[in-house]
DNA sequence: AAATTAATTAGATATTTTTCCAAACAGAGT
DNA sequence: ACTCTGTTTGGAAAAATATCTAATTAATTT
């Protein structure tokens, strides 16, 4: 088991000012996304954008509500970075951007390290993150 | 590396209605972990009891703020389930628990899971969180 | 050019959120 | 019993959110 490994992330990830620091740029951006993900509808939109792009009125039709409401959910989830809009012709297309996501999902997996299968589980994201070309028997 | 595991969890997470299904019972939980979670005050917080049990009264002293608005913030976060209020005395400690992070967590890995790098992210997360007794260097 | 379709904007309303201050409550110490 | 100390509760005010309908803009079709 490649215990110099586990060390070297443990020391990075226990030390709370840097990862506090680290998280700090971010607070603006957290701020959208987690507002935007609150919604229950903003939610059920993100999962129907899972299966494809999708025009405004597309994903409006299946909600008991005005496509104006859809619309300005719509707008939430793009200032947030969770979905991006393109405008062809006069049908604006959706698309889920992942990005946003991740990088809320990061956070929260910094809060969770300390049972240690998440702390595991951070490790080895970040492993994979950062080693791009990684050579992980190298212990 | 057991790609056998690999593709069992490949097989589990492609299947999207699947997916969405598991994360549809969470809804309401889901509601109230990101609404809690947009509150930069709330983020700070947490960050707070990251490092050590508070009691209300010292969480709210770095804040330029009532301590009535601050309790109100932890009643916010325990409502939840980020956190867990025991009084004892007429001391109400707080304490940081992870649990209600870690299922929002999963749900946005689950959206995340189309980048190849965190499509390895989750399988690794659903790997340690079944395989209590892993042998990881069986590869 | 006129009509239709796609989407946003504007204004109105209801609800929720965040915060304050002051009061109330509840334990502990004197 | 009185008095601190820790915490919550109860309005109240300001701001933000979610929604509607109606009007508007913009692109396409006829």
């Amino acid at each position: 088991m490649p215990i110099s490994g586990v060390f070297s992330i443990f020391n990075l990830v226990v030390d709370l000012s840097c990862a506090r620091a680290l998280m700090a740029p971010m607070t603006a951006d957290l701020d959208l996304v987690f507002a935007a993900l609150a919604d229950p509808t903003r939610r059920r939109i993100l999962s129907m954008l899972l299966e494809d792009d999708m025009a405004v009125t597309d994903v409006a039709e299946p909600f008991d509500m005005s496509l104006a409401a859809v619309s300005k959910h719509l707008t939430i989830l793009a200032q947030a970075g969770l979905i991006s809009q393109e405008k062809r012709g006069r049908v604006k297309w959706c698309q889920l951007e992942p990005n946003a996501l991740r990088d809320a999902s990061v956070w929260m997996q910094g809060f969770g390290q300390f049972e240690p299968v998440n702390l595991d589980a951070f490790e080895r994201f970040l492993e994979s993150e950062i080693t791009t070309e990684a050579a992980p028997e190298a212990e």
